[in-house]
Order: C-alpha cells, then structure tokens, then sequence
DNA sequence: CAATTGGTTTACGTTAACGTAAAGGTAATG
DNA sequence: CATTACCTTTACGTTAACGTAAACCAATTG
C-alpha cells in the first residue's frame, strides 16, 4: 500500500494553523516534505511531527524545544554518551511536566473556588 | 503587626527572575508596589501576584492572559453581566488546563516508553 | 573617603514565531 | 480563455518579553 500524502493546505486546517506556520516550521528544520514538481508533499511522520509541534505549543514548548524532542524520538543514539544525554533529557523533560501537572491543579482548584464565589454571591439577598 | 514588605531584588532571587522583569510587570499594570522614596516596596499581595505570573509562565500564558486571571480574582464583580463575563473566563481557562493535562499525560507516557527503549538498547520504531 | 552594593530612570536592542504583501506558477472549471 | 483555487518564493513587518547599557542616587563598609 502506497502511503497517504497530504497537502500543506490540508495540514494547515486539521491543526488549525496557517501554511505560513508550516513553511517556517520547515525552515526551522523540523520538518523536510517531499516535494513534487514545486509542491510540498507530506507524509504521515510529517503529520505526526506537526502534531507533536502543536502539542508541545499548547504546554508552552518553544519550537527549539519541540524540535530537541522530536529529534530525541527519532534519534538512534548508539555510544553511551549520547545514551546518557537522552537520559537527562528524559529527566529534565519529565521534570518539567511533573511541575506543570502540579501547577494545573493548583490553578484548576482555584477555579473552582473562583466559581463557587461568584456563583453564591449571584444568589439573590 | 506590620506586614512584611519586600525589595524588588529579594524578590527577583526568590523568584529566579531578574529586576528588569519585575519592573516589567508593574510598568504592563500587573503589580504597584509602594514607594518609600525612590525605591519600591512589595507587599505579601505583590509577592503573590508575582507568584501567579510565574506560574503562568510555566504553563505558557502570556502576561496578558495572567492578568486577565489575576484582575478575575480581585475582582468584585457586581452585576449579572459581569458575573457572566467571568463564569465564562472561568470556563475557557479550565478547559485550556484540561486539554493541558491530557498533553502532558500524553507526553509522559511517551518519556517513560522512549526511556525504556533508551535502557533496553532497543532501536527506535 | 573610596569602593561596593543595591536601587532608580530612560531608551535602544534582541529573539521567537510567525503575519503580510508582492509577484508569480499550475490545474481545473464555467 | 478568464476566473478561481491552491501552491510557490522573497522579503520586510510585528508583537511579546524582556536584555543591556548609560548615567545617576543612597546607604554601608573596609
């Protein structure tokens, strides 16, 4: 079976983005699309990388820091001391979303009490 | 008692920040500390709604976005509009940190499976 | 008393992540 | 064949969030 390819217009409205964010994103070297003729063609590890670029910016990634994990996942690091290196990545990231976790919780219960502040006080006297 | 009041450079250290960011801040409308001649003076309400801006930060919201949540939690909204307009604020922003969430799960799972492939020397799929 | 430490204002500089505009190529469609 | 819908490249513009430098004041300290 021959693989699905996709457009850079039809990438750009399934992530809810513009093809300009896309170009760029392949200029900034996380991504590198076929191409046929002009056109760019995209391939589903395209996809996925996009998808992971998006995610990374919702949790406030920075491109540089997307592109580190994305290449972490798709590096076959062979010597020990790139296999230490992506270790303390692993670590740092890990790390780093254990804050966040802790920080959503915080700020969701402090919604909720936001909540039911407004909401009694709407109570008529 | 009195209470405890800060410098801005005690509170740049505490906050692993630097002076220029604090004054940032006060200059996009998000603190106003006293004064006690030329030099500012912080309050524990300062300190805190610093504390909030920093926790913003590590979850990728602008300053824009934390003060909008900031004045949310000082504000004492009056009328029906008003309580709307916040109940609905309150909405969006526990969605965001709901979607958060289910990134960051996401990307956790994902360390934990490249980490075990890292330590079994597995090649990468 | 000279130097250090910590504060101040003003103002230009910098980086990331695109936006936007110009100028054009190609394929389908009425 | 002219319009429409996508695609392309090049290149300058923009915003957020500070960084950095200059030039200065005030208190403490060797």
């Amino acid at each position: 079976m021959t693989v699905k390819t996709y457009t850079i217009g039809e990438l750009a409205q399934e992530f809810d983005t513009t093809t300009r964010a896309i170009r760029f994103y392949e200029d900034q070297g996380l991504i590198s699309p076929e191409r046929e003729g002009q056109k760019r063609i995209y391939n589903p590890s395209d996809r996925i990388t996009i998808k992971l670029i998006m995610r990374g910016k919702r949790l406030g990634f920075s491109l540089a820091e997307s592109k580190e994990l994305i290449e972490l996942y798709n590096s076959g690091d062979n010597n020990q001391e790139q296999h230490n290196r992506v270790l303390e990545q692993v670590r740092i990231s890990r790390e780093r979303l254990l804050q966040q976790q802790a920080d959503i919780e915080m700020m969701l219960i402090e919604l909720d009490e936001h909540e039911a502040r407004v909401r009694t006080d709407m109570k008529p006297i």
